[in-house]
DNA sequence: GAGGTTACTGAATTTAATTCGTTCATCATA
DNA sequence: TATGATGAACGAATTAAATTCAGTAACCTC
């Protein structure tokens, strides 16, 4: 991990898609050089993959939402069947599980506060475990770039 | 925005880097309508761009916070001066007006506790108009493939 | 049912990815 | 200081993919 990998990876987070010919250009190498690079780069595991960037609102999952959880602290597998289940959720996109006044942070997209208000009831609360749910719906994404600084 | 192009989002998000000719077979389509398609997505936004998911841990950014942020409600400008400030900080990789106890949910990417001591001393409580912040440290990352439920 | 629009296909062409033989620099060791 | 191994780079040749385009079918609209 030298300067030059550094600069491919800043390049490759900005744009995903960007031929190998032109990201040689612009880190001054040879496309076959930075070829090796990045195949190296994405063996170690330092590039997990690409995705595309979808807009929500396009797709009808306007509201974003974030949910602090509790858990039941009874018996010992409900961190676990927890996160288990969280999984195949589909409209969960993060869950974390944090230190602090509660166990998880849930990130969750939906279409709209009737669509949150059915997936509070018929998913999120009946999943195992859960003691308390608190909900904060975003108003506005000021910053979402997904980005790691480099 | 039809059945078809909703397979391809669903590929693009997967493989953000899957060639158009196996995208076009993974459809059902030749690979001039698919690309035609994919370009048409693009066009109008749906796909906003392509990144590169990259590995934290492995660029020394191993420590993933949550932080609720109160401002002071004094001047009419505070949320914008604030929102501004917020944009050019690299560490924070989204920033969301909430509505509920708080005003801002930021979830930022730092090296450890002692950078997120720093951090929130030199950077943070330095941005105008904070009046209280909450910290929240996440100890596990549960889910987090950031895709849409298409 | 004529005219316009849209989306598709398949072939031709352009462009990019990939492979491979070679060179150069670095570094540990005899 | 030679020697040989290693890693990284280049450039040319090859393979594969993206892109363009002419032609066609399906579908509206009037």
């Amino acid at each position: 991990m030298d300067d030059v990998d550094k600069k491919i990876l800043v390049r490759l987070q900005q744009d995903g898609r960007i031929t190998n010919l032109e990201l040689s250009r612009l880190i001054h190498l040879s496309p076959a050089a930075t070829l090796e690079r990045v195949r190296k780069l994405e063996q170690t595991g330092i590039i997990r993959g690409y995705m595309a960037k979808l807009d929500p609102d396009a797709l009808q999952l306007g509201l974003l939402v974030f949910v602090q959880v509790t858990l039941d602290r009874t018996s010992p597998g409900i961190f676990d069947d927890f996160s288990k289940a969280i999984k195949s959720i589909p409209q969960i996109s993060e869950c974390h599980m944090v230190a602090g006044g509660f166990d998880y942070l849930i990130k969750a997209r939906v279409r709209d506060m009737n669509a949150y208000r059915n997936f509070l009831g018929k998913t999120l609360t009946r999943l195992p475990g859960i003691r308390q749910t608190h909900t904060y719906t975003v108003m506005e994404e000021v910053k979402s770039n997904n980005e790691l600084p480099l």
